[in-house]
DNA sequence: TTTGACCTTGACGCTGCGTCAACTTCTAGC
DNA sequence: GCTAGAAGTTGACGCAGCGTCAAGGTCAAA
């Protein structure tokens, strides 16, 4: 028995098209070329194609299916491998639809959903930066901590970040020295409102790391041009530095 | 103030090869545009920006928030109709995961996970061909049916189509005739073995579309290539389209 | 022999950018 | 003023998995 391209092509429920992909990429070749270049498929492609078509109804990519036909790969692992990547994703989804819904929520109550940007290294957007700077531990951590909170805690924080900017810019005008008492206790203040975020050395105790973190959130506001628009000029952002850094070398 | 696209790459968290993407595709133009050419981009810029991303980790795609952008949609409409896709492909997934998990089960039991030919129409893989045929209930209903098996309850479901099918084919070669009693009575069992699914006619009590039903199914199995290679040539296919319609014709 | 169905090989399109390549322009230190 | 290096620009290809023409050769039935 054998077929041509159209007729395996209906019995399988997908275009010639795909067959011929498949012969391109050299996933399933035709068991016989015609003298006139025609593709023809016997029982043996037949049940290759309808494996190949049941790992692809289930969401593998086209290599990973060659893998496993190749039997580089156990078919078994290979399928459960898939089912915690399905979970995943399923998770991903999950929080998804709950931020999008969170969204929602803050649009309706009149509340701009951007977070602001004080919470750099404390939400998604900046997962990566985060990692890289205080592990990934901290990013879960964090992370969980922000999204586990109700919309009146977030705007509740939300307003506490956006007092603390004021109070520093209102400290920067005033030309007030980075190292003077006033400096000293919005500095306090300051990482007393990063250390409510679990998961940051601060929060758990550590006082070496704290440090450091300290010292590195000072550097960020000069540094990182993500908070260039939270002052007027570079001398805001250079005395809000260094008045973290002061802090964290003498009263930490 | 103002950005360089660095900057308000860096800022934004993502590189400035999106950014000159989003200008291209008409998402976000640069506030303006130096005479050297550079891209310069001011406080608007950030804002809708950001509205921008907010929107793409949301998972919309980019001409949908062009369209939210332009108005042309409400915010909240689009928020809402996002959610409800978000919670479709999470559904989909779930019933993936379901089926991965399934097919493992039964790779574990030694039995090929590959449904039956005969099961076309009733299964995800037909999905198409069912609700042109039948209706998008009769797929709903019946792919849920099928899903809701056990493994066991699968395997004596095959069991008996594969029973069916043999008695067919033996009565085929034994050159019985479409009218005789012997088909007749072949064509009840297989009648009879199609009304076990919920979502068909005959199962619902529908005389007038299960007569319908019974003559399509019998047409499927001379017209559609998927069921060419059940017989051994194409008069078996015909004996078994024959037995059928006699069978619709007179005894339903 | 014609007609229409089916076969072939290109080649572009889609999504959202990543990633060179080749070239110009700005910035900072000497 | 010079020069290095950082940053800017516009192409253009690549990715996954085919869909969808385009242009032409082949086959089966009337």
């Amino acid at each position: 028995m054998e077929w041509t391209i159209q007729e395996l092509a209906a019995r399988a429920g997908i275009t010639s098209r795909t067959l011929r992909h498949y012969d391109r990429v050299g996933l399933l070749a035709p068991s016989r070329l015609g003298a006139n270049g025609y593709r023809y498929y016997d029982l043996g492609a037949v049940a290759r194609l309808q494996r190949i078509l049941l790992m692809r109804r289930l969401g593998m990519g086209l290599p990973a299916i060659a893998e496993v036909l190749a039997e580089e790969v156990d078919e078994h692992d290979g399928l459960r491998a898939h089912i915690a990547a399905l979970e995943e994703e399923r998770d991903r989804v999950e929080r998804q639809i709950r931020s999008v819904r969170h969204t929602l929520e803050a649009l309706q109550a009149g509340v701009e959903p951007r977070m602001d940007v004080m919470l750099a290294g404390f939400n998604d957007h900046y997962k990566d930066e985060v990692i890289s700077r205080w592990g990934e531990h901290a990013f879960q951590v964090s992370n969980d901590w922000w999204h586990g909170k109700t919309l009146d805690q977030q705007l509740a924080w939300k307003q506490a970040s956006e007092d603390l900017v004021a109070a520093w810019v209102a400290a920067a005008k005033a030309g007030v020295s980075p190292t003077s008492e006033h400096a000293r206790s919005l500095a306090a203040r300051h990482v007393q409102w990063l250390s409510q975020v679990p998961g940051t050395p601060t929060a758990e105790g550590d006082r070496e790391r704290s440090i450091e973190m300290v010292k590195g959130v000072g550097d960020m506001f000069v540094d990182d041009p993500r908070f260039a628009g939270m002052y007027d000029d570079a001398a805001g952002a250079m005395f809000v530095r260094d008045a973290l850094q002061a802090y964290a070398r003498t009263r930490m």
